[in-house]
DNA sequence: GCCA
DNA sequence: CAGTACG
DNA sequence: TGGCCGTTACTG
């Protein structure tokens, strides 16, 4: 994707500012505003055939800060070019010029200044009423205005030539009509002392401003609807569940003992003392999530249950945000809310918090906030209208953060909008079922009915060849007592000369006819290997006399060559967390791991390692434990690798 | 969000 | 290609 | 300040 073309993407993107550090006076301080509003850029990466990551960030930056950039040049508009050539210190004027498709400098507008990015990060709060240098006035969020100034143009200007080009040179007083652009609320210097210290107190409040209203404005109108995020809690809260009983494949072991004997827990006299200090000693030098078994012990009774709903319940709300920093948020707060749900005592203060691995300044000022308040003001401050619609929307089967947002911009709020395409929206075949079957897929199912399912679809599949291996894998392979899903891996051994090579194929068109599957999500492409193959689809329990529900419970069948069992098996097996974490950790040393296999030599291009790869060997995929034992990471069995 |  | 889904 | 899993797989 070129950069025009982000460009342009951008412009249909609804705004959700992030944040923004901002050294005010002495103090710095993280917060939200729409800085860059009324500034229209046009961008120069010098990047001719796409647009790199760095220029992809930079554009959402101006973008979530209320800025405009413009897909093309066009001198009416534009009030700032930003030359961020490869050396961003040394802007080529060549490349400036080819991309904007002129033929020298100064054919660009003299009240059009060429700024290096530079320019875009010098913004910095001041008190209000600060009217020094290039001050704006910028909408807070709130309602409010706060007074930010920014480095003049010139001080940042991308060619000498061009130093004249903008506000600043010579006529200091060219900024003068911004003066009246924002109508800061009036205050007395006593309401305004006030505020500053409140904000002082509390980092976080500062941090809170939010311009989510903004965007709400731009996103359409409100809904009055409160949906309580509970979905993760039930995942999460899944009664702990057996270990997999004698008949299965993995091999009945009292977990506990298997814990033990793997963290080799020292005898001690303060247990919960000693916990703390084994956190603070993890803190310096963090491993990975994947090195250590997970202790299913305590997470009966956490002692810190009210903080951990807290954050759960801030986690939900970014979870349905669309930006990537969101994303990132909610990777970060599951693993924070993971270590304090299994930390053994009550957290006390927010040093204490602060010593536990994955959780920073940030977190520890939220629990700080719960031990004292009981409240955590944030989650209402993230709850805003558009949230309990697109998190309904992104109940969707295929249906993710964009279209969800593209819908509520759309006008669409609640499912029968969607069912009757309100405002001329596209639905897909498998968002279609999706919404069919809203309330089925967002359903767990009790293990046993999983198992059922299995073992109808295990029937059907030795049917048609005895010699298949097939296994039940996640969430029922991890042990848990409900599962969101059926996980089906199967393979073949190879050593008599066949493969399972189109088994599928006839077990899916064997499973239509017994009607055990009635709908189909996506279907295997064989183009690459006729061995590997994903298919996901809806079915049902096989039906029985008399009883029998006919909820619709989604299967997802993997098949892989014999050779790449164990890795399949590892990735199939989860959770996602773990993988994830096994996966960092063999990059971290030299490996990839997919659910092919670990591979050695793996040489990525540097920086965009998307692009050039030699392909490296495969050192391991036939078994889980000789991955494990070349990552270092020691074995775990199923139900000991749950993570999230 | 957290961390190196 | 972007978006979504998967453990 | 940049990375955070996978040259994942599938759809449109």
């Amino acid at each position: 994707m070129t950069a025009a073309e982000y460009a342009q993407t951008l412009q249909l993107k609804p705004v959700v500012p992030a944040t923004a550090t901002v050294s005010g006076g002495d103090s710095q301080r993280k917060w939200r505003h729409l800085l860059l509003k009324d500034f229209t850029f046009f961008y120069v990466s010098g990047e001719l055939t796409y647009a790199s990551q760095s220029t992809k960030k930079r554009m959402d930056y101006i973008h979530c800060r209320g800025g405009i950039v413009l897909p093309a040049y066009d001198p009416e508009l534009v009030t700032h070019i930003i030359v961020d050539t490869a050396n961003p210190d040394k802007p080529d004027a060549g490349v400036t010029l080819r991309t904007l498709g002129l033929k020298k400098l100064s054919d660009i507008p003299d009240h059009v200044p060429t700024v290096k990015w530079k320019w875009v990060n010098s913004a910095k709060l001041v008190p209000n009423g600060d009217r020094a240098g290039n001050f704006r006035i910028v909408e807070d969020g709130n309602g409010g205005h706060v007074t930010v100034r920014m480095d003049w143009e010139f001080m940042h200007s991308a060619f000498v030539a061009r130093v004249h080009a903008g506000k600043g040179f010579k006529n200091t007083g060219g900024n003068e009509k911004d003066k009246g652009k924002g109508k800061p609320k009036a205050k007395t210097t006593a309401q305004r002392k006030e505020g500053e210290n409140s904000e002082e107190e509390d980092n976080d409040s500062a941090e809170d401003i939010s311009d989510i209203s903004c965007a709400c404005r731009l996103i359409g109108s409100v809904v009055g609807v409160r949906l309580i995020f509970v979905c993760s809690r039930n995942f999460t809260q899944d009664a702990p569940s057996p270990p997999p009983s004698a008949k299965e494949t993995t091999p009945a072991v009292n977990q506990t003992k298997s814990v033990q004997s793997e963290r080799e827990i020292p005898f001690i006299s303060d247990p919960l003392g000693e916990f703390e200090a084994l956190a603070k000693e993890e803190k310096k030098a963090e491993g990975f999530l994947c090195d250590a078994p997970n202790s299913n012990s305590l997470t009966s009774e956490c002692p810190n249950q009210d903080i951990v709903d807290k954050l759960e319940e801030l986690m939900e709300l970014h979870r349905a945000k669309p930006t990537e920093e969101d994303k990132w948020r909610v990777y970060s707060y599951s693993k924070s809310i993971r270590k304090i749900r299994t930390y053994p005592h009550r957290i006390t203060s927010y040093e204490e918090a602060r010593n536990i691995p994955g959780v920073g300044d940030k977190t520890a000022l939220k629990i700080k906030e719960i031990l004292e308040t009981g409240e955590l003001r944030r989650i209402d401050i993230e709850y805003t209208e558009d949230l309990d619609v697109v998190h309904l929307f992104q109940g969707i089967y295929g249906v993710g953060q964009h279209i969800a947002y593209m819908w509520y911009s759309a006008g669409c709020r609640t499912l029968d909008d969607i069912r009757e395409r309100k405002n001329g929206i596209k639905v897909s075949d498998v968002q279609e079922i999706g919404l069919k079957y809203y309330d089925d897929i967002n359903t767990r199912m009790p293990r046993a009915e999983a198992g059922e399912i299995f073992t109808a679809i295990k029937r059907t599949a030795v049917s048609i060849d005895p010699h298949l291996y097939v296994e039940i894998m996640g969430s029922y392979r991890r042990g848990k007592a409900t599962c969101g899903d059926i996980d089906i891996l199967i393979t073949r051994p190879t050593d008599d000369g066949n493969s399972h090579e189109g088994v599928l194929a006839s077990l899916l068109s064997a499973l239509q006819r017994e009607g055990i599957i009635r709908e189909n999500l996506s279907m295997p492409d064989f183009k690459d290997d006729p061995l590997e193959a994903v298919y996901r689809g809806l079915c049902v329990r096989p039906l029985r006399e008399g009883e029998g529900h006919d909820t619709k419970r989604l299967v997802h069948i993997l098949t892989v060559p014999y050779k790449s069992r164990g890795a399949a098996l590892i990735y199939y097996t989860g959770d996602d967390i773990f993988n994830r974490s096994l996966r960092l950790k063999a990059n971290k040393m030299g490996y990839s791991l997919n659910q092919r296999g670990l591979f050695a030599g793996v040489v990525r291009s540097t920086e965009n390692k998307m692009i050039k790869t030699c392909d490296g060997h495969i050192i391991a995929s036939e078994t889980e434990q000789e991955i494990f034992r070349i990552l270092g990471v020691p074995w775990q069995e199923p139900w000991e690798r749950v993570r999230s």
